[in-house]
DNA sequence: TTGTAGGCGTTATCAG
DNA sequence: CTGATAACGCCTACAA
């Protein structure tokens, strides 16, 4: 059994005979006699020591931590982003502290606040809903952020956004160029960061194609669940779309559902396409024509500024938008 | 524009004219005359006192943060024992450190070690292989652990684990009471903990079931991607499935698509059983039928137990084994 | 090269 | 009730 204390230096000092500061010394590779450093390696092995991160981070300042914020630790695309930020930090020796505040703007203002306790050294945050408190909590805190979605210009803030119009324009011209003409457009709420910067991107894009808009319908949430409902209604419509535009992945499998349930078929009679190219775009049957909104390269690209910045803190903040790409499957043949 | 530098239980003392002693007793709120009280708030909020970590966690030998260390941030079942953990943890003022080790044994033995240097105060681990050298290293440990997954009886381990075989079973009884017979098993790589203990549980099943095993496959990987080959090399066989059984739900989906490849329909022709009953289980057309092996009870109760013990460091190594239940969906209609 | 000592920001003990 | 002071474990001038 090893002993249940931890050591500490003054354990080992004493065990090779030496000071503290020779020990720290040696242990950190600063210049020493070869005797007193083979002494001091020999008693810390013996001992199992191990240098304890709190005190270390209390002296220099720094918890060697960074904090990822994000609505719900559920949600496929977050799931991504999680990933791509625990890679980013993989060759750091960075850990990653993972808050899930839920889809409460007063949760992501309580953690803002709790972050001054300087449990970490900096943060990723991925709001849902970008509120003006939460605008106003990011400016006082004082550890630096970094925000993966749509900001207003004069935020100051470090911030790493999709380009939701060049992606509905992807998802647009695609089906324009594979024969679809009416088309429907299946949101989530609206009041959300992407909700709202998605019903825009497709506003732009079938107004600028020209298509002939065949609805547009609002799920109460970003999930599968949500989706059935209003993809009905789109289904039901008098003129029923050729193609339906879901503003995320668990919306269009849902469209597709919803679909068959009308006899009808993906993709000969409607056809459907995804957005953000989650895991289950390739899993779903038939595979999910998607618009990679760089989900994963945001995340990437949010770890990288933080990084950065916090080699060098006075820098001007940035902004980073990441282009879409369209992986076409066979929801759209 | 907020400070840049934080301020500290002396800088609260001076402006306060107080010392920092009767600071630090109003702020944990211990007896104080009303008047030093009220000085010390006042002060303490004109400077945005918050009070520093990582210099509370030096002193009272505790960071609250429990380390959760998964092998894969992708794979669906471990998200959702993340979520799992993030819930059970919101209660409490347990901050969540993320390590995700890859397959490698050898990382999570890596992860162990730098655990030692004592930025948790426990860990919750959910090992892909148990080697002996990770059962090592566990042992060896001077934090308290939680393994979610089959441990040996000695491991003298809080343990928490699924019962695969009684899962099995509530798969092929399913089966067998809609009339299949002949049941094929699609498996994930064998040399791992589910691979090991879901293998041993359909067998077991199989044989007190006394079913037709019409063919064994093993996938190089619990993917939907690595899934196909095998699931069509069973579907090719000469006495074809009636049903088949998977590991997980992804391979599922997996047997799933290769039914279709083959002109065959699920659930008419082959009926398909997935395993973790995972959000996509819901999600996939038509919906899967799925065996909860209870991941995110196991991980609620890892946490439990892990809390109970930072609470209480004496207490006899506990093992929880937590039943299956059976979601019968469209894939076995 | 080595040791002494001070300090990182808290909490807690012990006098006053 | 309050203040001075000693830890917590480490790093690092500075002095020897």
């Amino acid at each position: 059994m090893a002993q249940r204390r931890r050591s500490t230096l003054v354990a080992v000092a004493e065990r090779a005979g030496v000071s503290i500061a020779s020990v720290s010394r040696v242990l950190n590779d600063l210049p020493a006699s070869p005797e007193v450093a083979e002494r001091v390696r020999r008693a810390a092995e013996e001992l199992g020591y191990v240098p304890d991160a709190t005190a270390r981070s209390l002296k220099a300042g720094r918890t060697d931590q960074i904090a990822l914020a994000v609505a719900d630790v559920g949600n496929p695309v977050y799931v991504t982003m999680m990933r791509a930020v625990t890679e980013a930090l993989g060759g750091t020796d960075y850990r990653l502290v993972l808050s899930s505040t839920g889809n409460d703007p007063a949760a992501q203002i309580d953690l803002l606040a709790s972050l001054n306790q300087g449990y970490a050294d900096g943060l990723i945050l991925i709001p849902l809903r970008v509120t003006d408190e939460l605008l106003d909590a990011v400016r006082r805190s004082r550890l630096p952020i970094v925000v993966i979605g749509s900001l207003p210009e004069d935020a100051g803030t470090d911030n790493v956004r999709a380009d939701s119009t060049a992606g509905m324009g992807l998802a647009v011209e695609h089906l324009v160029a594979t024969g679809r003409r009416r088309i429907a457009f299946l949101n989530g709420p609206r009041d959300t960061v992407p909700g709202e910067a998605r019903r825009r991107g497709f506003d732009d894009a079938s107004a600028r194609l020209g298509v002939e808009v065949a609805g547009h319908a609002e799920a109460e949430d970003f999930t599968h669940q949500a989706g059935l409902a209003p993809a009905r209604e789109l289904l039901a419509a008098e003129t029923a779309p050729e193609a339906i535009v879901c503003a995320n992945d668990l919306l269009a499998l849902a469209a597709i559902k919803a679909v068959r349930e009308t006899g009808r078929r993906v993709p000969e009679d409607v056809a459907v396409v995804g957005m953000d190219d989650s895991d289950i775009a390739e899993l779903s049957d038939p595979a999910l024509t998607s618009v990679d909104l760089g989900a994963a390269e945001r995340a990437r690209v949010a770890a990288e500024l933080l990084l950065d910045r916090l080699r060098e803190r006075d820098l001007p903040a940035r902004r980073v938008v990441v282009e879409p790409s369209l992986h076409a499957r066979e929801s759209t043949r």
